[in-house]
DNA sequence: TTCAATAGTCCCATATTTCCGAACTATTGA
DNA sequence: TCAATAGTTCGGAAATATGGGACTATTGAA
């Protein structure tokens, strides 16, 4: 059974997506969901292993408030996908145009 | 003689960008200076009258330090410009993005 | 079972940032 | 010279972000 751990939220608002990917961290989060298999453990996302748990929890929060991300529960371990088509749904175009400046 | 405010900052970043547009006041007044002529004084780009000057002028200082306009002073009030072929240059396509979502 | 380990969340104190009133500066026009 | 206008700057209050530590949930092993 899937459990999702928030609500997805359904008014993704211009401003809260900007201020989400604003973050260096939280856009390369968003960066690495995408590219390597969309569907990554809070940890495995993260963009560098020494950073406090309890702020990439904050970045995961925020992220998941923006409703740029889903959280999903599976066992011990949290998945996390970019809410692709929801975003391009309400913002066509703007997802690929900001993670195409992305310094890789 | 025309008189540069603040030096025009040439490194634009992806993060300052995102993190000026973020804000609904800023993106309002990016708005109103490519709509309404490009080169507006900072109280007529203002979204609203009753804003305190203040936090107007630190909206423009933000605006400026991400790049985003230049400032030029003109007698006894200053113009501001979207830097648009900077920002073009540096990041095709993400202002126009951006801004085609921005609710009119 | 029980216990340890793992993955995150939540709480809260500190640090940083933003907001805005008030004082200040620069320019113009009377 | 004086008043008016347009912004900037300063500084304290309000809001927000950071991160350490305690807490929860789940799994796997003894």
């Amino acid at each position: 059974m899937v459990q999702f751990v928030h609500p997805a939220r359904d008014d993704i608002t211009l401003a809260g997506v900007l201020a989400a990917l604003a973050d260096p961290m939280r856009l390369r989060i968003v960066r690495s969901l995408l590219q390597e298999g969309d569907c990554l453990s809070c940890t495995a996302a993260a963009p560098c292993p020494d950073i406090p748990k309890s702020t990439l929890s904050n970045h995961f929060r925020v992220l998941r408030d923006a409703g740029l991300i889903q959280t999903t529960k599976k066992g011990v371990e949290h998945r996390n996908v970019v809410r692709e088509a929801d975003i391009n749904a309400r913002f066509p175009g703007l997802l690929k145009a900001i993670l195409k400046h992305a310094d890789a």
